[in-house]
DNA sequence: CTGTTAGCGCTTTCAC
DNA sequence: GTGAAAGCGCTAACAG
């Protein structure tokens, strides 16, 4: 039994009829007889036949397997282990089966793991980038045919399907957040004003701003770096105005981290004497900063999202790549919140 | 470009030599001119060339791709995410791609996952079960010649590679610690006394118990279920003894929560004033009771175990099935070594 | 060292 | 409705 795999051949000899009836009764065609249909089944059963989907693969012209590739950054961080849930569950259902692969941010590995998933056929892949991916690591792919779904991190001019979180919602629900805490002076900090999304994360603030009721103040808009240096650069700026804000939206999370920095250094602790919300661009707000109140999607919504743009461009043939954002929402952390409030209470 | 996949026939006449010679040079013969060879890759880069492994698969004797299915109950779990993340790392530093599934503890979806595995022609599978796995499950496989290794989770009668906890060294690290802590009197809670694993780790205690020469004393082993109910249950039993322990080493987490349940219930606080010790079965300790000291596996250590244990059978064709143990460490959180430090001093 | 030939297990026309 | 034959892209024997 070991060596002697058993085939089609096997079980048509075994019932009695030949191979192509076989075939179509593993395709579920109505062509084939009923009685033919249950005594292929049994011998099937019998025998113990499993079904050689390469083979099927093979000869089906196009090649394309139901093989479905998913490439994460970093699956130790629990963000993307549940993303790869979401997306197991949708393509599972779907039939497919899931390649996961983890490149803890090597642009190398990756490289390596996605050219093994193109040897065995994938028809699809969805990809959260490594750091430095470049968009034309995978022209080949789409060359090929081979639809992609870039999810979390965004990838500048790639020609693929994308899936982020929403940044004008993003910003606009923190603005109303603390707008319901009682801040009056909301600033955003961070980020460089020449992207779309500094734009769309700014509109978003902006538009929530006059929606609350706040007068919109240029001054409280401070731009730096996308990172943590930048970050405490940008407060420290902030808190040297003549009439300080007592909140801040924060570009991303990394600006927020430097904000909190500049924040102690200044004597004043986060989430208690100054608001702040970050946007969960790296996706490690969640451990590294517990007193953070912060904008981010939820990973397996996320995840199903993603399969579900995937398959569909799989199964409508080639579509144009698709750009949809994620529904996002606010994570304000116990530890946050009371301290917010009690801010609210020292202003009211 | 689209439809047309370009195969070895193609970069054959490209490069002037036959189809067999590229195969060849695929295989990294050196049975193949030097001169040739770099022709050939020539051409494959230029003709952007990519292997198809499953028509290699295919006519390969025996059909064993280079596939190896993972199955984890429980993904969302952080602990699975980082025993397939070091299940990755050797299987593709073998040059081994991972299928990997999530059960959500569904035995159905199991059963399909593997069955879907198996038509992919995985050469090998690593599974973590889900609740209620027969051994039988497993049949079908091993009579097929593909290896299993079972992780974390022990499987009855099973006939398969399997790694778990080391259960004799667990609780005997636990005994030690709680002796260098001060306890004199530390119990064994929980448990049926006719199973393997309890055998296991009540001779692990009872061994450390003598080797730190504290006298061993029959009541301070109360068996129960190994439910939280049962820990419940066997703290209560214990407390009502005439000289009561001041710490328990617990059959599994379960019984540990229910310990937990059991002392609060006569106002007494875990860890600050009886220390307990839960062994990671369920794997859900890490979260659920912060102030609790487990006996815990490294999982990334035990998912480089079972990837390698899996590779030593695919290679070596067909083995034994072998049973290890893995490695386990005493993880004892910040909110819980102070406490127990305290009741060390108030026992001095 | 390189070319020819014959399949791996399956699907797919096309006759019967 | 069912059977016979061809071939997907690749490797494995043999010849040259």
């Amino acid at each position: 039994m070991a060596g002697g795999r058993v085939t089609v051949i096997d079980i048509a000899k075994a019932a009695g009829v030949s191979k192509s009836t076989v075939s179509l009764v593993l395709q579920g065609s109505p062509l084939v007889n009923e009685g033919t249909r249950v005594k292929v089944s049994a011998a099937m059963r019998e025998l113990g036949y499993v079904y050689n989907r390469g083979a099927a693969t093979l000869r089906q012209t196009g090649a394309k397997s139901k093989i479905i590739g998913v490439v994460v950054n970093d699956l130790t961080n629990s963000f993307f282990a549940e993303l790869a849930v979401g997306v197991d569950m949708v393509v599972q259902s779907a039939g497919f089966v899931q390649f996961l692969s983890n490149t803890s941010e090597s642009i190398d590995r990756q490289r390596e793991v996605i050219a093994s998933m193109r040897e065995h056929g994938i028809s699809g892949l969805i990809v959260s980038p490594a750091r430095a991916t470049e968009a034309a690591d995978f022209k080949p792919l789409v060359a090929a045919g081979i639809p992609v779904v870039v999810a979390v991190r965004s990838l500048p001019g790639a020609k693929v399907s994308s899936i982020v979180s929403d940044n004008h919602e993003g910003t606009a629900a923190a603005v109303r957040h603390l707008a319901s805490l009682g801040h009056r002076r909301i600033s955003f900090l961070g980020g460089f004003p020449n992207t779309a999304v500094f734009a769309e994360r700014l509109t978003g603030y902006r538009d929530a701003v006059v929606e609350v009721g706040l007068g919109f103040d240029d001054e409280l808009i401070v731009s730096s770096a996308p990172s943590r240096a930048g970050g405490a650069d940008a407060i420290a700026r902030t808190m040297a105005m003549g009439n300080p804000p007592t909140a801040a939206v924060c570009f991303n999370d990394a600006v927020a981290f430097g904000v909190c920095d500049g924040l102690r250094a200044r004597g004043m602790e986060p989430g208690r004497d100054f608001a702040v919300v970050g946007f969960d661009d790296v996706i490690e707000a969640q451990t590294a900063v517990p007193a953070l109140t912060t904008i981010s999607v939820d990973p397996q919504g996320m995840g199903r999202r993603a399969a579900q743009l995937l398959l569909k461009q799989i199964n409508a043939g080639k579509v144009e790549a698709e750009n949809v954002t994620a529904a996002v929402r606010l994570v304000v952390r116990e530890s946050c919140g009371a301290a917010q409030r009690k801010s609210r209470e020292e202003l009211a």
